[in-house]
DNA sequence: CAAGAATGAAACGGCTCCGTAACAATAGCC
DNA sequence: GGCTATTGTTACGGAGCCGTTTCATTCTTG
């Protein structure tokens, strides 16, 4: 599957696929909030608070604000880790996969529109 | 020049652009401010608060404010229209230039990487 | 077992963005 | 000229996220 996208075809890319999510009313999550989102569904776990900040070289509350954000919509979970009670690993949900099952079939729409 | 990413590529291509965007501490735009950068540069002029509004399926406040937050930055700038006084007409700069420039830059690279 | 380290959450004040409603300026039309 | 429509901006109250500091809980280590 080649890929190799040019400079032009980047940009044309990221505005469609801007204007779907704009276009339609639901709130747009953050870059911030996306880029921990997919750093959860992506990388193998266990995902914990601490792991996340020093990876996305960000302060531990954002970390802990935005598992609120994306917790009330149902897109992650958090439970106490059995092993280290400090701990919390965070766990995807089925709310989550779809979401990012349909942002992943909307990328890659638009890219063979090219 | 090849494109078609599948489902995967794309999730993966979204996180490490989106990773490279958080990681340097620079204030992220926020998907809208984007998506209106996106429109300004890569859709023909003339460019309204109007149009702009009603391609994005957005109220015009937010343009206008989307535009003065971009315009702080250096993005984009405004200016009358002298042939009909109540429209402005937005126009590009060259800091948005490059500021599209080095996205474009990113994603193209991180595409290769697949 | 006591002292310190580590983890995640909460508290605080500040800034940005939101949606809606009002507004000033300009154009078009009778 | 006077009325209406159009365009973009501003004002308002509310919501969300920010960075930093502080805190409660739990582990580790001497």
């Amino acid at each position: 599957m080649a890929t190799h996208l040019s400079t032009a075809n980047a940009l044309y890319l990221w505005h469609h696929v801007g204007l779907a999510q704009v276009r339609d009313e639901e709130p747009d999550l953050s870059v911030r909030q996306m880029t921990i989102l997919l750093s959860i569904y992506l990388e193998p776990p266990p995902h914990t608070v601490r792991g996340l900040a020093a990876k996305l070289n960000v302060s531990k509350p954002v970390i802990t604000r935005a598992l609120d954000a994306m917790g009330k919509l149902g897109l992650v979970t958090r439970r106490r880790d059995q092993d280290d009670l400090r701990n919390v690993l965070i766990q995807r949900t089925v709310g989550g996969s779809l979401y990012l099952e349909r942002l992943a079939d909307l990328v890659s729409a638009k890219s063979n529109e090219l």
